[in-house]
Formats: C-alpha cells, sequence, structure tokens
DNA sequence: TGTCGGTGCTGAATCGGTTTAGCTACCCGT
DNA sequence: ACGGGTAGCTAAACCGATTCAGCACCGACA
C-alpha cells in the first residue's frame, strides 16, 4: 500500500553505480571526479523514483540535522506570540531547517526536559525566546550549544541576543506626540519595574526624546499591563481634574483601559486626548478610534533569530530590530491648554 | 569542552556487559532473559554516564521517531492559536514526542514542502489544522500517514477529525439569552456561508434550541467576522429604529464592534439589549461590560487530536469537544418591550 | 554417559546515509 | 616497454542504536 521511500542504494542500482558515487553526486561534491555522463545517470534515476533523502541516517553520520529547537517561555500562548514563530518557521525553512518547538510555561523542569528531548533528536541550535524582554537565567545545557536569544537578553555572552529597540520605540512615540504639537501635558501610562526591560527602554526613549524638546513628562500612572486596572487609575486621575494632552500607554492593553476611561470621563480621542501606545496588536486597528501604535515587529525578530542562529559567522551581542510607529486616528494637534496637570507623578 | 554524550557502547563496556544486552535493559525488554545482577549495573552505568539514546539512531532502526508533525494553515498566526499549538506541544510531550510545527499560510507548495521535509525527518503522523472550522481538501502524502484533523474535516475518511461542538456551542448561547428571559427579539450578527461550518454549526444550535422554545430568530444582520463591518451593520440595524432585546454576535470580534455600535446609539449593556458572543478570547474580559461568550476550547482540542494521533486503537470520525459558557456581565433580563423588530432578516 | 532444555549472554547484521582509502584503466613521456 | 600521474569509480568503515541467531553452561533425566 504505503509505497517505499526509495533509498540511495535504489538510486545507484538504477543508475548502475555504486552508493558513494550516487552519494556523491546527490551531495554535489565536487572535490570527488565524477564524469558527467554518470552524474546525468544518477540524477536521472532520483528523478524517476522520486528519492529523498533520509535525513535521520545522514544525520546520524554527519551530526548536521536541519532541525533546530525554538523554546519559549509562554510566549507560544500569547495573543501576538504566533507571529514570531511562524516567521521563524518559515525563515528556517529557507535554510531548509525544521523546527521542534516548546514551551516550558516558566517551569525550569519541564524546560530541562524539552532541551535534552531536542538535544536527543539531534537539534543543531536553540532559540530561546521569552514573551517579555528581560533577562533570562539559561540552563547550562543552553550553553554548550549554539543558541540565539530571542525578546531577552542574559548576563552570560558569547551569542547572539535578538531584541526590539525600545529605545527608538519610545521615541518614536514621544516625536509623533511632539510633531502633532504636545508638548508639556503628556503623561505616561504603565509601570516600568527594573525586571522589565521593555518598559524601562521605552521610558527611557520617551524621557531622552522629550529631554532634548526641552520639555518632560507632566506624570505617570502607575497601572499594571491590563485593561482594567489601566481604566481605573485613569478613571481616577481624570476624576481629580486631570486635563493632559495626551497619554502614553505602555502597551495596547493598557490604551483599551485608558480609552474606556477617556470616554467615561465624557472626553473625546482624539480631539480632548491623544494617546500613543505600543505593541500594535489587532486591537489597535479594531478600537474607535483606531489607535496609533509602536510595532513590535515580530516577524522581523523571527528572521534575524533564525537567520542568526543558522549563520556559521554569526555576531555575537545584541541586535536591536526597528520598531516603527503604526500612525492612526488616535493622536491630533492639542487644543488650546485649559487645565494643567497637578503633580500627578505617584511613583 | 562540550562533553560528548556517552553512547550505549560507553554504558556496556562501563558495566561489563555486551552491547545488546545494555540494549535490552535500557528498552526494558522483558523478553530477554538478564540477570538482575547485570540489569543493576548497567542501570548504575547509564546513570553514571548521564546516558541518552540518541534518538535519530534508534528511529533509523525501528523506523519509530517519537516525532510528530504539526502543519496548519494559518492557525499559527492568529491570536488564540498559541494555545492550541500549546497544548498540543504540553500533550505530546507527555507521550514523550516532540512537535514540529509548520504553517502552510494557504500555499499548497508551502504546504507540501513542510509535509515532505517532516517525513524526511521520520515524523511518525500528522496533526493537520485549520483556523476556521471548514472541509480541506488534503495533501495525498498525508493520506497515507497517520493523521488527525483538527478543526476542520475532510471527505476522505479513515482518521480522526477533532472539531468544536459548534451545535451545542450555539445552544449554550441560546440557551443564555432564554434563561434570561430574552423570547422573540433576538437578533443574530454575522454570516453564515456553507464553508464556514463554525457558522453553519452555531446557527444551527441556535436556531433549533429556539424552535423547542417555541419561538425564533427575529432576524439576521449580515456581517463580515470583524469589528468595523459589524460596527457598520449594526449601527445601520439600531438606526433604523429596531430594537432587539438581545444580540447574538458570531464571534468576540463581531461583539466588539456590536458593542460600539449599541453604545453609539446611546443604549446601555445589558440593560437595554444583551450581548452573547463566540470564542471568549482575551478581548471577552477586557470590554465593558464583560462580554458572556461560548468558549473555544482550544486546550482540549489540541489535547484530544494528541491523544488520538498517539492512540495506536484511535477512533476514526469525527470527535466533538465541548464549548462551554463562560458567563459574564453582558446577559440580564430584557426590559419591557418597546418597539419590536421590524423585518429585519437580510439574508 | 549422552542429550535435552532452559538460562544468560554475545556476535554480527541492519537501518540509510557519508566518507576514507584505495583500486583500475588509460594516457603520456622517455 | 615501463613508470608515473590522473580521471573515475568502488569497497568498506562508520555513525549509534535494535534485533536475529546462536553459543556456552548447567542441571535433570533416560
Amino acid at each position: 500500500m504505503t509505497r517505499q521511500r526509495s533509498t540511495l542504494m535504489d538510486v545507484a542500482q538504477r543508475a548502475g553505480v555504486s552508493r558513494t558515487t550516487a552519494s556523491f553526486v546527490m551531495t554535489g561534491r565536487r572535490d570527488m571526479r565524477i564524469s558527467g555522463e554518470a552524474e546525468q545517470r544518477v540524477l536521472q534515476a532520483a528523478r524517476e523514483l522520486d528519492y529523498r533523502p533520509n535525513l535521520l541516517a545522514r544525520s546520524l553520520r554527519t551530526n548536521l540535522s536541519q532541525t533546530v529547537g525554538f523554546i519559549s517561555d509562554v510566549v507560544a500562548s500569547e495573543p501576538f506570540a504566533g507571529r514570531l514563530i511562524a516567521s521563524s518557521i518559515a525563515t528556517a525553512i529557507r535554510h531548509d531547517h525544521l523546527l521542534f518547538v516548546g514551551e516550558s510555561a516558566g517551569d525550569p523542569e519541564v524546560e530541562q526536559l524539552l532541551i535534552r528531548s531536542m538535544l536527543d533528536r539531534g537539534v543543531g541550535g536553540f532559540v530561546y525566546a521569552s514573551l517579555y524582554t528581560r533577562e533570562v537565567k539559561l540552563s547550562p545545557l543552553l550553553k554548550t550549544q549554539p543558541l540565539v536569544l530571542l525578546n531577552c537578553v542574559s548576563r552570560s555572552r558569547g551569542f547572539p541576543m535578538v531584541v526590539p529597540d525600545e529605545f527608538g520605540g519610545g521615541r518614536s512615540a514621544a516625536l509623533a506626540l511632539l510633531a502633532a504639537g504636545h508638548l508639556d501635558q503628556i503623561v505616561l501610562v504603565g509601570e516600568t519595574p527594573d525586571h522589565v526591560l521593555a518598559g524601562t527602554e521605552r521610558l527611557s526613549g520617551i524621557t531622552e526624546t522629550l529631554t532634548v524638546a526641552g520639555t518632560e513628562l507632566a506624570g505617570s500612572i502607575q497601572s499594571l499591563w491590563w485593561p482594567e486596572p489601566a481604566y481605573l487609575a485613569v478613571s481616577e486621575f481624570l476624576a481629580a481634574g486631570n486635563r493632559p494632552t495626551a497619554f502614553i500607554c505602555l502597551n495596547d492593553r493598557i490604551a483599551l483601559g485608558t480609552y474606556q476611561a477617556i470616554h467615561d470621563a465624557g472626553l473625546t480621542i482624539p480631539t480632548d486626548i491623544s494617546v500613543v501606545s505600543f505593541d500594535d496588536s489587532d486591537l489597535a486597528s479594531w478600537v474607535r478610534p483606531k489607535l496609533t501604535s509602536v510595532a513590535i515587529p515580530h516577524i522581523e525578530l523571527g528572521r534575524t533569530a533564525i537567520d542568526l542562529l543558522l549563520d556559521p559567522e554569526r555576531e555575537h551581542g545584541l541586535h536591536k530590530v526597528e520598531m516603527r510607529l503604526s500612525a492612526r486616528e488616535s493622536v491630533a494637534a492639542p487644543k488650546t491648554r485649559r487645565v494643567p496637570v497637578r503633580s500627578a507623578t505617584q511613583s
């Protein structure tokens, strides 16, 4: 029923040559001398038999499996993570590689199990990805392997790390507001604990850009990165009579909560208040008005990580990928200032 | 530097037995007679050397790779898809298997390439997943392999197909409204083309349940499954003076657009209009009021598919997975009826 | 005493490739 | 006629496991 795969031996016999010769032809080695005529016979036979080399057998001998492991903490179950993985897979295919995908769910034992299972299957290297740009502690098993860190960094060096250029992203967000005419009534929404590099870097990008423009943040509203806490925090902030001209939200979910709070306060986006955000998730184009947001470059991140992993001369160290602003409808020129923000910095 | 992996030969030598004996011990075969003493020596040696069998070598001999292929059309880049994959991976690990993940992006050539690449690496079977519950045309290559269809069906039989119980989901949605007291002023939002089984089945579940309750849908609003078209269609519907007591939206994105339209019409959820939806995505708990939605059981879908694939006695045919209602805040009793829905059925 | 059966183990073949080492036939120069 | 070089090919080892076939030993039984 299931037609057997044909082997190199089959090809060799049909072409009337030895397995060795067939192997040389199929792997295209030019250092061994094969007559053009024999080469054609082998290629012809391979075509006729629809020959495909058994990669398991090849790997066993060469130790090259054309396979890499993709390990993440919880990245695979996050909404946007799919694109990171899809782009990694597509890039790997372009290099004739396939991806074993594993998710540790943050459990070091699961992670260890995944790594060992992949090594047992001869993976030639790993991409280790994290959901949040942060510092990670690497399993010793990984350190002895070709490795690229994706969306995270590690104290131990000696391998490439691919991260979004969060600083530049922060700058883009700030510049979008400055360009629209906002200056000293810009308020940040979110929180930036030290270990979340995405947050701290975005903040640096924002503040430095404002400093260069001769101004600074008018305040910041502490809030977890979810809609509900953001809604509550921003509602309270507005209820206290504060009237900033713009909010910078540290991600789209915060922006959603901020939208809801602004709306409930009877204000309009962007005429009363502008909003810019980070992530450029689907959500950004679903809300009304559509949200201007700095995109996380998932596609490029995945592509860069795999390209680096499979490049024998890969450069170690930090590789920053540009974050582009998706300009939509949530930013407009500020109205004439009415009520200034009172000392609202809670941090 | 990189300590070499130890081989079965190393273990055998350290234990003072032949490779054959070591192999029998390690694979736990009881049909070959090994003395308890020799067995202990081998196990001890394996422990000391941290021996792990080379799965490539084993597969080459046994044709059992402990590896399966997961192929999807565009599932991997959709928000919720991550959970499907993560749950498949977790289940596979429980069976000592690893997943090659591939995404065809709907391109048959890419799909073919992925399948062949996976076969070259000796996968023992495939899960073929689709984003939308629909009928698919299977590559001939797949049909000769152990195969489970996930979230899609095929005319060719002979393998298990795992799908959400969309009909039951429709019933749950309708029952939630009936239980709250809604009866003959319920309107559907979405569209149900024949090839999208999720839609047609959900509709059947809804209408049959209403029929049993002695009523029927008061109308249906045609709309693509995205927020903006839903917003426009529902806005128009409400502007025409229609005042249903409840909307059933065919997914959460439609529900978002519906929320926006209801809000713009000056109406309140759930006091003026109740809303139930399908998907139970993150969005459902982010909107205000929180959305009551029938969940797509991603975790169970992935688990079931892998369990079936790796069960040698797997049952062919359709496996339906229950869809549970996540009750939140968007359903309440209808107010006294005021303006009835005018013949609004546009389909 | 010879043989039969069971216990406990091992040598060698095998999976399907890659790669090393070497063989043969032919041409050329002397 | 012979030595040497080279083009073109192949036998066999090898990667690390599984597994078939069989060997050595021992006790029991006729």
